[in-house]
This record gives C-alpha cells, structure tokens and sequence, in this order.
DNA sequence: GAAGCGTGGGG
DNA sequence: TCCCCAAGCTT
C-alpha cells in the first residue's frame, strides 16, 4: 500500500465490513423513483440531479424530467429551454446544459445507449470521476468507484483517514480505498450502501453510531474520534454585489425580459433587465434608464423603489434594488429581448432571485 | 489547485 | 442569524 493515509486497510475485517454493510442497504433502503428499475437513462439523470443537491430537493424534479423526457432520444431532440424550464430552481444550471450536450452525442455516436466503458462515459460533459463510477456501478454492476462527500466522510470515520477531504487531491485516496474494499459481487449495492450510510446514519454532525450496522469495522468509533472526522477546511464567505433591476411594463401588459450570456452565473436563463451598481455618482433610475437605451434600444420611463431582494449563492450575494416603470418604445426584437404577457412569462426559465421579482412586483 | 457555479434546509 | 452544507464538474 502506496499511500500512509490507508494505513486502517491493513487491519479492518473486509469480508465482514462488505457483508454487513450490504445486508444493510438491502433491508433499509430508501424507496426511491431512481431506483425502481435499472435504467442507464434514469440513473444518469438521477446522479447529475443529485450533485451537491439532496434528495428531498432533488425527487419531485426527477419525476417531471422523466416524464417530459422518458429517454435519451426524447431528451436529445428537446429545445434547451425546455430543459432549463424543467431544471429551473435545481441550480447549477450548467448541468442541464451538459447533460443535454452529452445525451446528444450518445445519441448520435453511440444510438442511444448510454457507454459501459469508462473511457467512453467519462468523456460526456458533466460526468466527472465520481458519476462515472455511480453509473458503472449502479447501472452496469461494475467493480469502479464512486466517491462523493458521503462516502469520503464514512470511509474517513471507518478508516481513520485526517487527510482534508475539502482538497481535490483526497479523492484518490479514498478511491484507492474503495478499489480494495468494494464487493465485486454486488459493486451496485456497495456503492449505493456507502452513501445510504453517510446520508441516514454517518451524518455529518452527530452520527448515529449506536444504530450504525458497521460499526464494529469503524476505527473511529473504536477511538471515540467519530467528531473530529472527517477533516474539512471551511468555505470562504460570499461576495456581496449591488444591483439595480427594472419590471417594466407596456400600455398592453406585456413585461421585459432579456436571456442571459451562454456563459458563467445562471447561463441561459431569463432575467429583468439589471445592471450592476458600484459607485452611486448618479442614480440608480438614470443608470438605468441609459442602460436601456443604450443596450436595448428601450425608452423607459421608471418609478420609484418598489423594493428589494436579497438572494444569496454560494459565492455571491445579490442584493437587488427593483425598480417599476414603463416601456414608452422599443426599437426592435433583437435576440436575447423579448416582449412577454403574463401567460407567456410562464414558458422561460428563470433563476429564483428573478421568480421572487416576478412574485413580489410584476404578478397581481 | 483554486475558483466559479444555485438552492433550500437544518443545527 | 449564521454557517454548513448535499449523491461534483469545469476551467
């Protein structure tokens, strides 16, 4: 064994740790949509939904996408903002994008069925190591591992290992791990167990280890050092950024709205037209009153403050100022711009910062 | 390796 | 209120 962090291999007891483990996930499992048949489809959909998402968020999304789009064919031929309209309020909207980008090409270059090879299926956009190794397991019932959060904060108890698993670099080291420890009788269920057990029972804060089925193999608990792991360094804290945005409306009731760039934060999705504020010199209502002039071509005429939100990433917090008023002329339908009824509003997807603005000052 | 990329929930 | 996230990937 190459790596001092793996020192705990040399002495758990691996046939018991897998048989226990495993006959766990078998009696207590969480009956979940994803795991009504095996499906590639639906595991692939499943496992980019429930990047850096729970479960609870992430289950009423899965049964509508699987009922808008049942297949790889049906979502290969979809309109991308009937995607994003499906994903909206998921976030991390980058996925739906590459996740449309990569059914394509398994559509085309490999009719359809989602890749067995993990060459082959680590190449789709937005199937990093650890998807890879869910849907090779999950879907292909092969020996690879699929190492997230859960599983380096369960195998960091049960094998003591104090590497910070915050550093991209500590994945390998538990995948290493997984390499020796995983059943090859039944990969599917080992993974699946892994993250059953760190997501019910080897919770982050105050892990339940009086009720944990391997607990007996956890070095942690054997040194009563199940708090102090896993190691994790702390997140930086968010950047405030000021904005000015303007509900505008014309004498039909129809609203403005603008698609975002194809690149960066909320790429793709509609918003109000906005602009960013840093040094008050003149008002927020002329900047962005000349904004619209300038870059949309829009004559406005704009009101007072109506109010603010706040909507907080996890990088960045926004605070918007929101401003009503009136669209007096317009020059032309240019791409990106459009001239929407309260009905139509409905079809674009929006980020929920915008879903507050339409709630608070545009609906009735 | 570090930073960018969303959201809603829980302690 | 604040912080920490939750089945990560891309650049």
């Amino acid at each position: 064994m190459k790596n001092n962090s793996l020192k705990g291999l040399e002495t758990i007891d691996i046939e018991g740790f897998r048989e226990d483990l495993i006959n766990w996930f078998s009696e207590e499992k969480r009956d979940l949509p994803w795991r009504k048949d095996r499906d590639p489809y639906k595991i692939w959909v499943s496992e980019i939904m429930l990047q850096q998402t729970r479960v609870d968020t992430v289950i009423p999304y899965f049964n509508r996408f699987i009922e808008q789009f049942p297949s790889v064919e049906a979502l290969s031929t979809a309109d991308e903002e009937r995607i994003l309209k499906a994903w909206e309020g998921l976030g991390y909207y980058s996925r739906a994008r590459n996740l449309h980008s990569a059914v394509k090409e398994v559509h085309e270059k490999y009719g359809g069925k989602v890749p067995d090879e993990p060459k082959e299926i680590s190449a789709l956009k937005g199937v990093g190591p650890y998807t890879a190794g869910a849907i090779l397991s999950i879907a292909y019932g092969k020996p690879e591992p699929a190492v997230d959060g859960n599983v380096m904060r369960v195998l960091s108890r049960i094998l003591s290992i104090w590497d910070d698993i915050a550093k991209p670099s500590s994945r390998k080291i538990f995948e290493e791990a997984v390499r020796v420890l995983i059943s090859h009788d039944n990969p599917s269920y080992f993974n699946q167990a892994l993250m059953e057990l760190g997501a019910i029972v080897c919770t982050p804060t105050s892990p339940s280890c009086l009720l944990c089925p391997v607990r007996e193999h956890c070095s942690a608990f054997h040194e009563g050092v199940q708090n102090e792991l896993p190691v994790k360094t702390k997140n930086k804290k968010q950047r405030p950024i000021s904005l000015a945005a303007a509900v505008l409306v014309d004498e039909t009731g129809r609203t403005l709205i603008h698609k975002r760039s194809e690149n960066g934060l909320l790429a793709n999705l509609w918003e109000f037209p906005n602009i960013e504020i840093h040094l008050p010199y003149r008002t927020e209502g002329e900047q962005l009153t000349d904004f619209l002039q300038q870059e949309y071509g829009a004559a406005i005429e704009l009101g007072d403050m109506a109010g603010t939100i706040e909507h907080v990433f996890s990088h960045l917090i926004w605070n918007i100022h929101v401003y009503k008023g009136k669209v007096v002329s317009i020059k032309e339908e240019r791409e990106g711009l459009k001239m929407v009824s309260s009905e139509e509003i409905e079809a674009y997807p929006f980020p929920v910062s915008h879903q507050k603005m339409i709630k608070q000052f545009y609906k009735k």
